[in-house]
DNA sequence: GAAAACCCGACATAAATGGTCGTATACTGA
DNA sequence: TCAGTATACGACCATTTATGTCGGGTTTTC
């Protein structure tokens, strides 16, 4: 169906509520789970996973927690995703992999390949920033960095 | 993991399949399957999914089977998706129902509604024709009618 | 050294997916 | 009119994936 796991969802949740913390040095993944009433021991482990891949910093006892790794607006919706879910592909059968067993199925890929490409790319466009100011009106006032074009 | 489900692949495949084979008024389930090694009941229900939201013509009987409704060219990827999974969301809890429980949770929706929003338009552009016609070079020659831009 | 945190693997449960079976119904042509 | 081919549909099961829990271990601070 298409839709974020509910891992990668707790996880866009989480970055975002650091960035709106930023006075805190650090907060521990009890603090954001109850906050949005997460199981706080399934987001310990998501947070750690986005510590192993860089996206925070961990410190461990008395008013520890977690931390930002980088500025808010240096982390993408994508390598958020990408990191607690792994790559995504939107077909089952992607070149690479020795899928696509016997038959000479899934000649279907290869336009869906880009659509993939398109979604991947429209996600590293968006920011944990972006999530954190989620006020914003609805048209831009300067520029339209965050524009993609896509030919298909 | 963002992917689509083996059914919709599947569906897209049959279709792709069906407007290759213009000169035949009507191509079985069965011979579809074969041709790609899908097991035949399973597609035989994704067809008849497909028909129930009028995308496909169906016809008992001997020489029956199903046919496309309309010209390849206007039935899109998101049409086909959108038959066989349902609505998607990129999101868990998106506005319409009564999701996002108690917890004031999910702030997150609103950017990727629109992210969402993105797929959703990227899909309906693509053709059963494009899929059809997948040896297409790389570059585009005329005009770049396929193109969506979006700024978020 | 006790409390507060992170770390991590194993496990349990729940839900979605993929696939099968059986039967009913519709159409065709000899 | 009957046999064969095909769709239509509901119930069911198997497998995988997603979600959540438990228990023990390590680091850091006070």
């Amino acid at each position: 169906m298409l839709k974020l796991t509910k891992k990668a969802d707790y996880g866009l949740m989480a970055l975002k509520y650091l960035a709106e913390h930023p006075e805190k040095a650090a907060l521990s993944a009890k603090d954001v789970a109850d906050a949005y009433g997460i199981p706080a021991q399934l987001l310990a482990k998501i947070l750690q996973l986005l510590t192993k891949h860089g996206l925070l910093r961990s410190h461990a006892g008395m008013n520890g927690g977690y931390a930002l790794a980088r500025d808010a607006r240096e982390i993408s919706a994508y390598e958020v995703i990408h990191a607690i879910d792994g790559p995504f592909f939107i077909t089952s059968c992607t070149k690479g992999a020795k899928n696509c067993d016997l038959t000479p199925s899934c000649t279907i890929k290869e336009p869906l390949a880009r659509v993939n490409d398109t979604i991947a790319g429209v996600l590293k466009s968006i920011s944990i920033q972006d999530l954190a100011e989620h006020e914003q009106p609805a048209h831009r006032p300067h520029a339209p960095q965050g524009l993609v074009a896509l030919t298909l």
